[in-house]
RNA sequence: GACGAAGUAGCACAAUGGUAGUGCACAAGAUUGUGGAUCUUGUGGUUGCGGGUUCGAGCCCCGUCUUCGUCC
């Protein structure tokens, strides 16, 4: 494998921020704007690997937390890394375990060295620090790695939300020291936090971008604040990020946060929504949200979505999905979880495909205004 | 046939003589860098039937029907 990693642009709209380009890696290309499935512990949740690639997805995502406590970085180091470990051979992205800080509350110390985790399995308690990080990241190979981070919650005071800026800040720096530009033939990638601050997000641009990454993420987003704040936020943010960089809103989102991320110039984002909603029986269509449990599919003929290419919508109905949801049958969770993972990679592809053509905003009215618009159906 | 026990929401069960509840099921929501079936809310009762006692009965008394058990 050639340790490559280079991002170029084919097109940048002029109607809005958005633009088209790829990722090329040694594992292979990324289109962008991409959407990344996430396989927190090595996994896509319910799908095979083969399942994933037929969905179409270009790269998924694994979790530095997750596979820290199980297999470990021992096992990982045995299969050669990930990759081979799970059979999947298409780029990979791994998180630091910086959200893990701040999503599993029960870690017991927090200082400027690191982090010291309860392990959500047996309690054991681990240490976490930028170093290690690097460490466990480089044991997994992903193509991307991401820097150890602290993401503050939400809300949070501006003292509280400049200490978490500055120590991101602060462990970017020991993250790509410890990991110079493609070691190991991966690429690392800085994260923006602030909080809602926008003074704050603008000068963790600056001051992360100083550092020299090769992509640039927006964390700290989509933490329980108001959608329309995360916007107004992004809206500053966006024409002060670096446009040669792939930009990288994590833990974004649902179908509609894909249009609202693309037009103001994000380039890759991921979410557990699809996947996890998907287990809980409520699946995307182009007229909006439905819930396969609902009564109303009962003797219902129609597939999820007539449009939609998964092998769910090509074969079975939506009466028999509610039937294997009513009964709890592990085919329900596996067909709804490739039905909404291929669709938001299709509409992803389809907002590509309008970005290249210059009709983005025709297209996201036309989408928005049918998902959105629940009264009709 | 005799004796005993039990009948309460679709199911399994609670409820000193004082506003009939819980779980499951059913129904509708929620879920955003995944702690793998979670959380929230809601619908649903002539307490087998008929009398009686009581200010008041799911509960006490009488009758009756049904089910289960034991014995003949």
């Amino acid at each position: 494998m050639t340790d490559k990693f280079t991002f170029s642009l084919d097109y940048s709209s002029e109607e809005c921020w958005g633009r088209a380009g790829r990722i090329q890696t040694r594992r292979g290309e990324i289109p962008t704007p991409v959407f990344m499935p996430v396989g927190t512990a090595g996994t896509v949740k319910t799908l095979s690997p083969e399942e994933v690639r037929t969905a179409g997805a270009s790269i998924i995502l694994g979790n530095t937390y997750h596979l820290m406590l199980r297999p470990g970085t021992g096992v990982l180091d045995h299969f050669g890394g990930l990759h081979r470990m799970m059979a999947w051979d298409r780029p990979m992205l791994t998180d630091s375990g910086g959200f893990q800080v701040f999503s599993l509350k029960k870690l017991n110390k927090i200082n400027d060295e690191g982090v010291e985790f309860a392990s959500h399995i047996d309690g054991a308690r681990y240490w976490l620090t930028p170093e290690e990080s690097m460490r466990i990241q480089r044991s997994i190979g992903a193509e991307i790695m991401m820097v150890f981070d602290e993401c503050c919650p939400y809300p949070a005071d501006e003292k509280t939300a400049r200490a978490a800026m500055e120590r991101s800040v602060a462990w970017a720096k020991r993250c790509r020291v410890d990991h110079p530009h493609l070691r190991n033939g991966q690429a690392l990638f800085g994260i923006v936090q602030g909080s809602m601050y926008l003074p704050l997000r603008l000068e963790s641009i600056k001051r992360t971008e100083e550092i020299g990454f090769e992509g640039l993420a927006v964390g700290g987003l989509s933490v329980g604040e108001p959608k329309p704040l995360m916007l107004e936020i992004l809206d500053g943010m966006m024409p002060h990020m670096p446009k040669n960089l792939p930009r990288y809103l994590m833990g974004v989102g649902t179908p509609e946060d894909l249009f609202y991320g693309v037009e103001r110039g994000i380039d890759m984002f991921d979410c557990v929504h699809p996947t996890r909603i998907a287990r809980h029986a409520t699946v995307f269509t182009t007229e909006g949200r439905i819930s396969m449990m609902n009564a109303r599919w009962q003797l219902s003929d129609a597939p999820i979505d007539a449009n939609c290419s998964c092998y769910a919508c090509r074969n079975f109905s939506r009466g028999y999905l509610r039937h294997l949801f009513k009964a709890k049958e592990i085919l329900g969770l596996r067909m709804a979880s490739l039905h909404n993972v291929t669709f938001m990679i299709n509409l992803m592809n389809n907002i590509r495909q309008s970005l290249i053509e210059k009709r983005f905003i025709a297209f996201r009215d036309q989408f928005l205004g049918r998902y959105l618009d629940k009264e009709n159906k």
